[in-house]
DNA sequence: CCCCTTATGTTGCATTTGCAACAAAATGCA
DNA sequence: TGCATTTTGTTGCAAATGCAACATAAGGGG
């Protein structure tokens, strides 16, 4: 697993900061599609289904769509049918909102949470798979880096 | 730049590996959006484009689809598409190919070499602000630690 | 209360995407 | 050579997406 295409020369600029950036966008991607495709490969629906459930799990109680907008980076019409597909597959269920007639809550479905356990007994492994070479103090360096590098808080703090 | 919602417990996995995963999903989203954005305000194409335009002008030389789908990490009829966008804004062109009659070669056009030095004077200070928290020595580290990361080549080594 | 502005979601329509089926040239080999 | 297999790339169709326009409720003065 270590050495290969020895092939292209591929002219990588000098600046720190310009590798970084390359790095960054190439083993995310390799590594998110790592993941993709073991769930693909599961019959199982994709990474973005997976944060909704995980978000609503999480929240332990129905959660207004707004505040899920955020979490997951999407925008508000992204999470409208997104939130069609999974009703339609009964896996969350949009209820009335009491305190704001526009809106309304998300429910997690029976279904839905049988769904992200299930589906996290294929992401886990595949996760691992994907990023297993490197060291637990070296994982938490990696993120330490990333969290100092965007401006996103890092939820350890510093 | 450092407390922001104080909100949501915001229940965080003790696995090192679990963090980094996180670490590195977030960020990378949060740091293609800042560029993304910063294209589409400018009125100009998606990164995507711009890395078609970059490989093939480093290339030197006329090139394969199936030679620019590897490092584009996108799928044949993905490319296919993608070309012929490009084609139909005079970016690329498709000449024939004497060795394989079943395919073509990629030529950049005058107008994609423009195109391309235009995005990067958008592209380049997007990219230097999305990541300007961290210094040199760091940015070196974080490329290394992702390299070693993934399976993919660090272009400079160990 | 009425009206204007903002917040929260949804939807029509055109573009883009994924998948599987297809086309055609190259390759291997009997 | 003849023919099956592989490689390279494209395309029809259904699903998904982006964008702008829309609908509806909430909030905020006068």
């Amino acid at each position: 697993m270590q050495q290969t295409q020895p092939k292209s020369p591929t002219k990588i600029p000098s600046d720190p900061l310009q590798r970084a950036w390359i790095a960054l966008g190439r083993i995310s991607q390799s590594v998110q599609l790592h993941v993709a495709i073991a769930l693909k490969d599961a019959k199982l629906p994709d990474l973005q289904w997976y944060t909704v459930l995980w978000e609503l799990e999480r929240a332990g109680q129905p959660t207004r769509p707004k505040d899920l907008a955020v979490p997951l980076f999407i925008l508000p019409y992204q999470l409208s049918r997104l939130v069609d597909r999974m009703e339609k597959e009964e896996l969350v269920s949009r209820i009335d909102c009491e305190e704001d007639k526009r809106g309304h809550l998300l429910e997690l479905t029976v279904k839905g949470l049988a769904l992200r356990k299930a589906m996290w007994a294929v992401y886990a492994p595949a996760m691992q798979q994907a990023m297993g070479r490197i060291t637990d103090p070296e994982a938490l360096k990696l993120a330490e880096l990333l969290y100092k590098l965007g401006d996103i808080e890092n939820p350890h703090g510093s």
